[in-house]
DNA sequence: AATGAATGAGTTTTCATTCAT
DNA sequence: GATGAATGAAAACTCATTCAT
């Protein structure tokens, strides 16, 4: 069975199995071999690649930013109105690719973990400046001076959104906290 | 020296040492033992009265969220026009009694302790559910049929800044807080 | 079962298990587990006591040390004349209660833990300072000037002889050897 | 890049990082990935060659034990005198080839492992009785009947300033090791 | 000849939980 | 009512060893 250049592959599927167990558990208290086992490794392998769970853990909150980054690249790149620009930024986290039950759920338990562990509040920085600066440089044309105030009021009702929609999957689905999202936001801006 | 009456003071100290060591912790993952320790009393008792760690730990949530329902009341029972009954509700979650970093903290824990919780999760659903119906209910003077979309918009909005105050404490206090989610609302109120 | 004071008592059983198991093996490469079911305990008890196994291990090398340290200190009690004090010091490590092959084999391992261990380390360093300031503070009258000189070279002897009864318990016993030794050492002494 | 004729020097490669991570890890304590990293191989290749770990501390202790033989034998070639031929017998441990702190700490680390290993016991003896029949050997002609006697106690000194060196480097070294012990031995002999 | 991949058994460690007193 | 003692199951982690290539 050994051959080269598994490493890529096998950390990938430890990554998408440690987010699917959390997902599935609703926690991170879930063991490695949990982990393994859904990758169809032994846990053994899991430490070889990882050094240890809190690293595969943080691999696993990475990979959710960056495919959240990504999301939201690819709309920026297609978008051509300050408007488009705004609504690639807010429907990236709504994105389907995202905004699967897994995955919210991990990302919860990610936001949580920023709370104990400083690499993981590190990356949660990051994604915090990251969605402020774009939601301030897609709001510019349209808000000039107020683009901060509107962008933070912006970024705390997506949170807000993304948050309950872990808890309650039944409530609005991704367009629709889009388009409720959006209106927020444009009546802000509109509002002289 | 055992005395008696003693079960509701030992049952109170261990509800807020469980508190206060999570919000230290910044997550679940404490012992029982710590947190009898920081009450004063040794870990069997807290099995004595808790029956496991569990049941301390949802004791613990109600207390917040019993707590922040008290606060709410206490600010609706004050009020006397929409306005004021609405700043109530907003207010509640961000009044100094509550929006202290231990307590959003072990809030924030909650929180996603409902996803893998069945109990948890029904704690969470009477604090969404009162929260909604409340701002529903203050809004309908102002606002009429749009006052539960409103007071979606609200509730979304109130978590966001809460969540965020939990990672990024430097941000708003809670009287800021309280005045752009007012003004918020308040916008969205009076759009025609 | 559970009585009060039983602190003192486990920890005593599991030092002398943890000597005994080393003994036994001749290694260090003992697991806690053993050294517990021969103490008569669960291995979880060794951790509630010692907190890992290197502090238990530690913990039974300051015995073995200690120990010795015993019988020296009766030994120069008990002594009259400078020759008395000298075959006091000597014979402490050769001593019935010292040298069995148990205590000589857990003493070999920790001569060689401490080579990684730095506590190891500390713990050896005392030992080889006392045995050097006792021998010296006993040959000071016979031999004066030459006192360090040959405490240096005694000690190395039976350091030698110490640890090659550990590897041939058939060689001299523990009579024979305090024999050699001081033999050797009035031998220096009486050498103008 | 397999050559032909690699076997005797992957072999030589890997015992001597034994020897070197043994040295500077005081203890058997360390993995085969350690030394074969050292080595410059894969773990895989290191029990190709020693089947396993055992085996390959067992050739590392072969090899240091026959360093100090090939290093004694050296010496006895060139000795004319009887006192030469002692000379070079204890000078042979304290030779600059062999001791170097990395030696020592990997001759004591399996001086003590004879106490557990069968084969490493055997390969002391092996060493312990050449050093005694070398020693008297080189006595008989000096010492005639009392040769055994003294030559116990010589190697018993060696053996003691061997130890020492490896837990305190800054004594002292090669040089006046073998004095202070060729004057023991000696003024032994002198002793009608 | 040599390797990287992979395993799985074994060990330490943690901790909720139980219980005699 | 309250505790200290004790357990044992579960988890992380390590590492010698195997093996396909």
């Amino acid at each position: 069975m050994p051959k080269l250049g598994m490493e890529p592959i096998r950390r990938a599927a430890l990554i998408d199995a440690a987010i699917a167990e959390i997902g599935q558990a609703g926690s991170l208290d879930i063991t490695v071999s949990q982990i393994a086992r859904r990758a169809g490794v032994s846990s053994g392998l899991a430490h070889h690649y990882f050094g240890n769970k809190e690293q595969l853990l943080l691999a696993a909150m990475r990979h959710v930013l960056s495919d959240y980054s990504l999301e939201v690249r690819r709309g920026l790149k297609a978008a051509k109105t300050p408007v488009e620009r705004l609504n690639a930024i807010v429907h990236g986290g709504f994105a389907p690719s995202n905004f699967r039950t897994d995955t919210v759920s991990a990302w919860l338990n990610f936001y949580v973990l920023a709370l104990s562990s400083p690499e993981a509040k590190r990356l949660h920085r990051i994604y915090a400046r990251r969605l402020r600066s774009n939601l301030i440089h897609a709001l510019r044309p349209m808000a000039d001076s107020r683009a901060a105030e509107i962008a933070d009021r912006a970024a705390a009702l997506i949170d807000g959104f993304y948050l309950n929609y872990g808890l309650a999957p039944e409530l609005p689905d991704g367009v629709v906290a889009t388009k409720i999202v959006m209106a927020a936001v444009l009546r802000d801006i509109a509002d002289s």
